[in-house]
DNA sequence: GCATCGATTTGACTTGCGTCAATGTCCCCG
DNA sequence: CGGGGACATTGACGCAAGTCAAATCGATGC
């Protein structure tokens, strides 16, 4: 069932990670005034792994930002044929001011808690304090540059570069918490099934299965159960994903 | 050779279709004060067709809008494979506030000129200028919706589609200067080699001519020579395409 | 512990697109 | 007006990834 009740703010840091527009980083240069602006406007909703936040096309009066969970941005032709056009991870921030609807499916892939602002007063803020759409701006030109290093994956890469790839920017993202960064193991879980995957990598499920049995065939990565994934040689694996040694996405 | 000296402004259009950040826009809601502003600090580049415009990793202290012509941002791996990533339509801005270096190869695909900002003084400007820093998020926005646009076309459109979708998309940018919607026929100039096609579609230069011939055989399209393409109906591309009926971009 | 059901893996076969290699066409410039 | 060179088309063939189908795994409830 879908959750629209507000839940108690949970605030799990001293510095608003529970926040909009990775809060965290406003923060540091609003004035406490524009805080307590956003406080009176901000509810949660949360939803269950699989479940639907929005579909493409429907009215969004709301922007909001991911608190804990993941979802996907998912665009699908008239036969079926899905792909995922966006992951978001806590802190990343959904909707555009001055559009009244969404352009893509938003699924949680998790349980998922997200932290809501109408839209008209989130504008009307956005207008009054310049830090905010300054902060938009860049998170956006961020993910536009996500959205153009996946270009690259999805028109020249190969079945296994990409799944290696996927599994690199997951590996970053949860190593940016702290991790030794050169030689040593890593370990994550997949927060995708195998279908989501194959959505994300522009690949059938099957393929995308085959391909990690062959990576960990070739000792690229141990797979525990189904989710669980070590790394015993992180540079090995971006090797294996086509991208220069540094390669990769900010973020 | 590269041309760097400052061209005569040409002022084509009464309100400004020379300036940066689709100047016309931004013209209708700023003060005239700002605007000299502008003018003080924007200068000309203009490139032969061929010409690279900055490398990927080169250090970039400008930022700039085009004023004619077209150019592509394109990433490339190591090993030579490239994806276009990004069309630079007359308008477009290219360039990202606070960021150092070029993140793509800017490359000229028609002769092409140029309205740069040098970054620092345009950096300044936007925080003085609220209006400058909405519009640029607008079209960061669009630019964004566009990118996520192509990587459906990039993970899940057969060759077949990817021709019909581009054309559709060159024809439907041309076609907003002033054109009779629906039935009649639209004639369209390609600005792309077909290499240049291959690269942003995702597929190889033979496969781009395969389809663009059978497109041909089949009605859909008629060509006259290399770079002529006359589209005698165009919902039929459009069905061709893949994209539901009103199927598209903004912008 | 066992049945159940969705998620995943694996196998056999097909196919769309890539690769390699000619051949053809446009257009610029003398 | 007639080469020359870049750009484009076409053909033959191979392979990576898709399709269809059948096991197998793993969690969950009884």
């Amino acid at each position: 069932m879908q959750n629209t009740t507000a839940l108690e703010p949970k605030i799990t840091s001293p510095d608003c990670d529970d926040c909009p527009i990775r809060h965290r980083a406003v923060c540091a240069r609003c004035e406490s005034d524009e805080l307590s602006q956003l406080e009176g406007m901000k509810y949660y909703r949360s939803f269950e792994a699989g479940q639907t936040v929005i579909w493409s096309g429907d009215r969004m009066d709301f922007v909001a930002s991911v608190v804990t969970g993941i979802a996907t941005l998912t665009q699908t032709m008239e036969d079926g044929r899905r792909q995922i056009v966006g992951l978001l991870l806590p802190s990343d921030f959904v909707g555009r001011p001055g559009r009244e609807t969404a352009a893509y499916d938003v699924t949680a892939t998790t349980d998922l808690v997200m932290c809501c602002f109408r839209k008209k007063p989130f504008e009307a803020m956005m207008l009054a304090t310049p830090h905010i759409g300054q902060r938009l701006l860049e998170m956006t030109l961020d993910e536009l540059d996500a959205a153009r290093e996946w270009m690259l994956l999805l028109g020249r890469k190969t079945a296994r570069e990409k799944i290696a790839s996927l599994i690199a920017i997951i590996a970053r993202r949860h190593a940016s918490l702290a991790m030794p960064r050169k030689g040593s193991a890593v370990e994550i879980e997949l927060p995708l099934t195998r279908e989501a995957m194959s959505e994300y990598l522009g690949l059938t499920l099957e393929t995308v299965s085959r391909q990690i049995s062959a990576l960990k065939r070739d000792g690229v990565i141990e797979v525990q159960g189904k989710r669980r994934v070590t790394i015993p040689d992180f540079d090995r694996l971006l090797e294996e994903s086509g991208d220069d040694s540094d390669g990769g996405f900010p973020v």
